[in-house]
RNA sequence: CGGGGUGUAGCUCAGAUGGUAGAGUGCACGGUUCGGGACCGUGAGGCCGGCGGUUCAAGUCCGCCCACCCCGACCA
């Protein structure tokens, strides 16, 4: 049921809870369109936070932004067989525009492969050319038909990062760059632990020869895949005849990649840390690390002493550099504020009236931690509201990896397989024998799907029997309800 | 596109056997409050999803649409 903050329990259906968490902490909300959300400048803020980090760190290793049309002509789209047919089931096309049927439909972008490569052909000439590394952040449309938000929506927000380079080797590098960002930012950023890998020949992306993907793990045990790289070797710069003479003078196809991060991490972010009382924050994502709330008077003079005292509190936290909000509401009482904050997520809070002030100090307590209330003084809080936040931050990327590892289980035969997912949900690691037919039986019988192969288990060669057929394997996969 | 469900105030919903619109919450204003979602008073807010039918009379009954939600197929 509901408790005063209206919030259902997580445990009792994330679903709901999920969705009423993004309504109150006013994150985004409905658009008109079906499967389109607004994000709110809370939600927003988020994703700002999330941009330029990214961004600082693309820019770092000469990555450059560029923006490419919204609007691509069919035939280009089509130009790769296995991309056009990976994506033609979710394109919006527009075959109207200027109050006349045009000659050839545009589609609005699913992903910008075919655009940016028709320029690549255009800017790419000699090895001198070359590594060409273009990102950019945009929208893209994908008609999906079971929407959720942030989650899978019909537009969504990313950044793609598109690059050409000389030698497979090279572009490689540039994949597994990529994939250690993604990571960096999820355990780092996000305090999320998720599994990283390489996906299964059908789970791959439409066009690409290698997909790697960041795989979260949510709290119901179904997967969300973070984020992806690929390695599209010369798929696309052969159709799309993108050469370049090496340094021999002979003509050669570039290797390329690509790879993207969506506003669907938030989904992820939301899910992972959120509890009953509304979302948590790590602190290095946080528009607000913290709140400073005053306790109400209607006497002038202390209410003059509380402003002044706020003021204080704000310089020492200034100097950490740390992103403050202050709410000092007359008209909502103590609990109300307190309250909202919660939902907010706001890492760590601080309450400041009377006593406080009289006695120099201020009264701390941390999102993740509600039950405890701590006295810290005045001087040197600064200092220490910035250890409290690297904490914070830190045991957040704790508790996910224990429920990461409380979420994942090895399984051996496929009575087990089944059972698991029919009764706990979980992240599943088992031997596979790789072929496609067992992938689609396994996911007809238990809705689990191969997520990927771990990083660290690619190169494995012990061999076992196949979870389902019994079959020699080489590889333990994992396996997980998709989201 | 299959199977199920719901459309009434910003939100959550109530409105048996047809008789002309309600609550909680939120919002606005005034006052008393204020150390964990306070209270009183006043007020604003509705083509009851749309079209058609039955009827003296439809939120309510009938038909047809439409939209959204949940469960499948597709998916960052």
């Amino acid at each position: 049921m509901q408790d005063k903050k209206m919030l259902p329990k997580k445990a009792d259906n994330i679903s709901d809870w999920y969705l009423s968490l993004i309504e109150r902490a006013d994150l985004a909300d409905y658009g008109p369109a079906k499967g389109t959300i607004v994000i709110k400048p809370y939600g927003y803020a988020l994703w700002e936070n999330a941009v330029h980090i990214l961004d600082s760190w693309f820019k770092e290793a000469g990555i450059q932004n560029a923006y490419f049309p919204l609007l691509i002509p069919y035939s280009l789209l089509e130009r790769e067989t296995s991309h056009i047919q990976g994506f033609s089931p979710e394109l919006a096309v527009v075959t109207h525009a200027g109050g006349k049927e045009l000659a050839e439909p545009l589609v609005v972008r699913p992903t910008s492969e075919t655009v940016m490569y028709e320029m690549f052909s255009k800017w790419i000439g000699s090895h001198r050319d070359l590594p060409l590394k273009i990102n950019q952040w945009c929208n893209v449309v994908r008609w999906e038909l079971r929407t959720f938000p942030f989650i899978r929506t019909c537009e969504f927000l990313w950044q793609e990062g598109h690059t050409a380079h000389e030698t497979e080797e090279e572009a490689m590098e540039m994949v597994l760059q990529a994939l250690d960002w993604y990571k960096k930012f999820y355990e780092e950023v996000f305090a999320i632990s998720p599994y990283i890998g390489e996906k299964s020949g059908s789970e791959r992306f439409a066009g690409a020869k290698r997909t790697f993907s960041i795989e979260l793990v949510m709290p119901d045990g179904k997967a969300l895949q973070g984020a992806t790289s690929h390695y599209l070797g010369q798929n696309f710069a052969k159709p799309f005849n993108i050469q370049f003479s090496d340094r021999q003078n002979k003509l050669q196809y570039v290797h390329q990649t690509s790879w993207g991060l969506s506003t669907r991490a938030l989904g992820g972010l939301i899910m992972t840390h959120g509890d009953d009382n509304g979302l948590i924050l790590p602190p290095r994502i946080a528009p607000y690390q913290v709140i400073i709330i005053t306790i109400n008077s209607k006497d002038q003079q202390t209410a003059a002493k509380l402003r002044a005292y706020v003021r204080t509190i704000e310089d020492q936290l200034a100097k950490e550099d740390i992103r403050i909000t202050t709410d000092s509401d007359n008209d909502k009482t103590l609990g109300y504020r307190m309250n909202e904050a919660e939902i907010k997520g706001i890492p760590v809070r601080i309450v400041v009236g009377l006593n406080e002030y009289d006695e120099k100090y201020v009264t701390l307590s941390r999102r993740d931690k509600l039950e405890e209330k701590q006295k810290v003084k005045l001087n040197g809080l600064g200092e220490y509201v910035r250890d409290v936040l690297e904490d914070i931050q830190g045991s957040l990327l704790e508790k996910s990896e224990k429920m990461k590892q409380n979420l994942t289980v090895d399984v051996n035969n496929f009575d087990e397989f089944k059972r698991v997912m029919q009764e706990e949900r979980k992240f599943i690691r088992a031997y596979w024998d790789e072929s496609e037919v067992t992938e689609k039986t396994i996911k007809e019988k238990t809705k689990a799907t191969t997520r990927v192969v771990e990083l660290e288990h690619i190169s494995d060669t012990d061999e076992g029997p196949c979870v389902y057929t019994g079959n020699k394997a080489r590889r333990k996969w994992l396996f997980a309800q998709a989201y």
